[in-house]
DNA sequence: CGCCTTACATGATGACCATCATATGAAGCC
DNA sequence: GGCTTCATATGATGGTCATCATGTAAGGCG
């Protein structure tokens, strides 16, 4: 075996990397120490040197979660501005992709209801991230908005609640159903064009 | 021993009382079956002579939150009807009262997150209450709106994700925010008066 | 050439957990 | 008064888990 002189920052990484998949999708108290290391291609007994304990790489995995889902916004984002940036933020995250892909999806909706289960530790990377969309989602607000800290906070609210709703939800038709009516509330409270859309109540 | 004529049900009763509260405020998964039976006065042997397995337990504990929440909104709503109910509604939803009770709380805020660790079995539970939810609130919408069924899932939606964040955040004044921010923007989207309150982005 | 550090592996430990087989003890019936 | 039934208790089983002590291979440095 050689060492490259990052060889452990990069196990480190990779070893974030899958945590932060498995957390979204199973929780954190579906991950496994030993599984994360196989998956990672590693045995369970390394782990500690990469971390002091499982709460401790949660606390770690949540931070670059957050990190991910702020250069996906980039992303998806591109070089647009304002209105028309908070327009297509708010497309591509109420999606049946975006619903269907949680290991890759935003953090927020992934641990609202796990606060029960996110170790102390993990808790501050969590209130740093929900302060940042929220900030963010107010620079975006047009001019106009009156308070648009107040505005944004709500909207996180329903954003991230419709999202967390489609996924607990099992039918697939109620499911679409709420990506698309907050889809099309939030587009209107943001004060941007409603595209054109059938209420999916009354097609059929 | 004597055992009166509905000892059992009465049993059956308790333990899922009991099991209610804990999926409520620690999770589906953090829920043990010796933990459950001890802290309604037995042992955990008795168990399956009330239940198949924990992920009946489960299920019927979702559906009796369901139930019971239910109850709940009636006793909040009393003899209100129309938009007024729809306040008093709203107005106990979003309380720092309902965010530090979740065992007695809704069951689709403390639900709304722990789509992974659902068991299988109680997931039609969830999708009828949420349903259930869904038509209560359009029908307390007022009369003139468009289309009640599609403001009340983004409303439901808004309402779940606001209390939920509320609960994952650790910071107090920042959950203290996001219940009030959405409780305002809430009442506004549904027609009512919005009482008057200044923004807590504005008073220090 | 040989020692030491580094990154990881092996294997053990103790805790917890769901599940179930079997025992117990009381109540009601004959 | 013995027998059955029924709700619950006891104790075991097999599994999973986090954690840690110790072993091992390889590279770098003397």
């Amino acid at each position: 075996m050689r060492y490259s002189s990052d060889q452990k920052l990069q196990t480190r990484n990779r070893v974030l990397k899958a945590a932060a998949a498995q957390i979204r999708t199973h929780g954190p108290q579906g991950v496994g120490v030993a599984a994360l290391m196989q998956e990672v291609g590693l045995t369970h007994g390394g782990f500690y040197a990469h971390f002091a304990s499982k709460d401790a790489l949660i606390a770690a995995a949540v931070k670059t979660m957050f990190e991910d889902a702020a250069a996906q916004r980039g992303r998806v984002i591109e070089d647009r501005s304002g209105p028309a940036a908070l327009g297509a933020f708010i497309d591509s995250y109420l999606t049946a992709d975006h619903r269907d892909r949680p290991d890759r999806g935003c953090p927020v909706a992934c641990l609202l209801g796990q606060s029960a289960q996110l170790p102390a530790l993990a808790r501050p990377a969590f209130d740093t991230g929900v302060r940042g969309m929220v900030r963010l989602m107010a620079s975006y607000l047009p001019e106009t908005t009156p308070d648009p800290m107040a505005l944004a906070s709500s909207l996180i609210a329903e954003l991230a609640g419709a999202l967390a709703l489609s996924r607990a939800v099992e039918d697939e038709a109620l499911s679409l159903r709420l990506l698309e009516q907050s889809r099309l509330a939030l587009r209107a409270r943001a004060g941007l064009a409603i595209p054109n859309t059938e209420s999916p109540y009354h097609d059929h």
